[in-house]
RNA sequence: GGGGGAGUGUCCCGAGUGGCAAAGGGGGCGGACUGUAAAUCCGCUGGCUACGCCUUCGUAGGUUCGAGUCCUACCUCCCCCA
């Protein structure tokens, strides 16, 4: 679909360049838009969480080509709408937030955007509007008055994500029905309030969006555009952003860099190109070299995309320890100083700390239990020895000169142990 | 409002005759093979001061030597009728 059109703007051309738009409402007219310097876009983000995670990264990296290209980007906080909760196909339905925790999340996501795109007053800095500005004050009845009477049930009983609810099991709550009116409320909200005519999206926000391009022409804004990415899974289906830990978040003290790193360095082969062009700014020439190494080769451009994205987030310096830790641990099997550290007293090191608490304490196994299970299955390393024995004992013997002991999980994690 | 059905190992789905730490999947973790990949094969997948002890089957009681399983009430959800 996007094969046949040509692109004259820098801002889809790159976009569909890279591999980021699914659909969009009108390519022509939306590139016209972009060409005249005067696009401003939005994308919405729900503010549950005291940071954003890697799920999210598609649609910051979304808004950062928007203003490297000459837009302005918005980046919409769903401050509002997290007070409703939001009931996107999940059964549970959220809890509610109080207001001082939706305004700490606020602070924590916009560290994350900091690293991405310049905010501002400027005609292309970047804004991060909270539609609890527009929507928390609303009058029931002058909202239906005003709002409500432009949107056809009719029209919205047609629309995919309504009728595959209620075809389903679970019911569809009036409260989640009117959640698609509110985003497309927002949406003539900010053509009023910032001249937006684009809001981007992942592809399942493709019906929310149309609603709202329906709503901006009843209320009689200008010509708005809806564009959105494709739904971002690894190469073997599973959906990106996993891991065993939790979420891969974009905030230090809650991933710290070396794991963001590792987590881009242990993408699947099938992977690599895609998220360079996706994840990284490297230039589409040099992803296509990197991407067209074979066998072990296609670990370079694995460091690439991690060196990359990493640096992105967490600043060059951060992705050049981590790539030196990593290099370290498992091309050099030296004992990186920088991997994960947890401190143990001294004392309890003269005493002998029992193996299976250590390696609960450093966080590599969750409980005793699954501690000993690990060791049957020969998974668990002191010093790169596996431990065969329950009862070990790791003792004062154990620290290396730098008095430090390395416990091992696999051949992937790594703790070091530090008596102080 | 009336009738019928369902809630199981706190990741998910899902068997379960009164003796159950509870079948089987998926997912996840570990091992082997590799390249810190994928695919494949194997093991593990309640907690603990661990040949023993403790806590689990929507919630609270009850019957029983013994309850996921039987009885009662309550909660939640689904379906049909109104």
């Amino acid at each position: 679909m996007t094969d046949a059109f040509k692109p004259r703007s820098d801002f889809l051309r790159v976009l569909i360049e890279r591999g980021y738009v699914h659909q969009c409402s009108d390519y022509a007219g939306l590139d016209a838009k972009a060409l005249s310097g005067s696009l401003v876009a939005y994308i919405g983000f729900d503010c549950t969480a005291p940071s954003l995670h890697v799920g999210s990264l598609l649609q910051i990296m979304m808004l950062r080509w928007l203003q490297q290209t000459g837009g302005k980007p918005l980046a919409l906080m769903g401050g509002g709408t997290t007070m409703v909760g939001d009931p996107s196909g999940k059964d549970e339905s959220r809890k509610l937030l109080s207001v001082e925790q939706i305004e700490a999340n606020k602070t924590g996501i916009r560290k994350v955007f900091d690293r991405f795109i310049t905010f501002g007053d400027g005609r292309h800095d970047a804004v991060m509007p909270d539609n609890a500005g527009w929507l928390a004050t609303l009058n029931y009845i002058t909202f239906l008055r005003e709002v409500g009477r432009h949107f056809s049930v009719n029209r919205m009983l047609a629309m995919d994500s309504v009728k595959l609810r209620l075809g389903r099991e679970h019911e569809l709550s009036f409260l989640e029905f009117n959640y698609m009116c509110l985003q497309a409320y927002d949406f003539v909200e900010l053509n009023r309030r910032c001249g937006c005519v684009l809001q981007m999206g992942g592809s399942d926000q493709w019906g929310n969006i149309v609603t709202g391009l329906d709503l901006g022409r009843r209320m009689g804004t200008e010509q708005l555009f809806a564009l959105t990415s494709p739904l971002i899974t690894t190469a073997s289906g599973a959906k990106m952003g996993k891991t065993a830990a939790g979420a891969v978040w974009l905030d230090a003290s809650m991933l710290a860099p070396y794991d963001y790193w590792q987590f881009w360095r242990n993408c699947e082969d099938a992977d690599v190109g895609r998220f360079l062009k996706l994840f990284t700014v490297a230039p589409l020439g040099e992803i296509a070299r990197l991407e067209a190494l074979g066998g072990a080769e296609i670990n370079e451009a694995k460091k690439v995309l991690a060196n990359e994205a990493t640096a992105m987030l967490h600043g060059r310096v951060a992705a050049e320890e981590a790539a030196a830790t990593a290099r370290q641990t498992f091309e050099e099997g030296a004992l990186a100083e920088s991997l994960p550290t947890v401190d143990v007293a001294a004392a309890e090191f003269e005493a002998g700390l029992g193996a299976l608490t250590a390696f609960v304490r450093a966080g590599l196994v969750a409980s005793t239990g699954e501690a000993r299970r690990q060791i049957r299955g020969g998974g668990l390393k002191v010093n790169d020895v596996a431990l065969a024995d329950e009862r070990a004992v790791i003792g004062r013997d154990a620290l290396m000169a730098s008095g430090v002991v390395k416990l091992s999980l696999g051949r992937k994690k790594h703790v070091l142990l530090r008596a102080v």
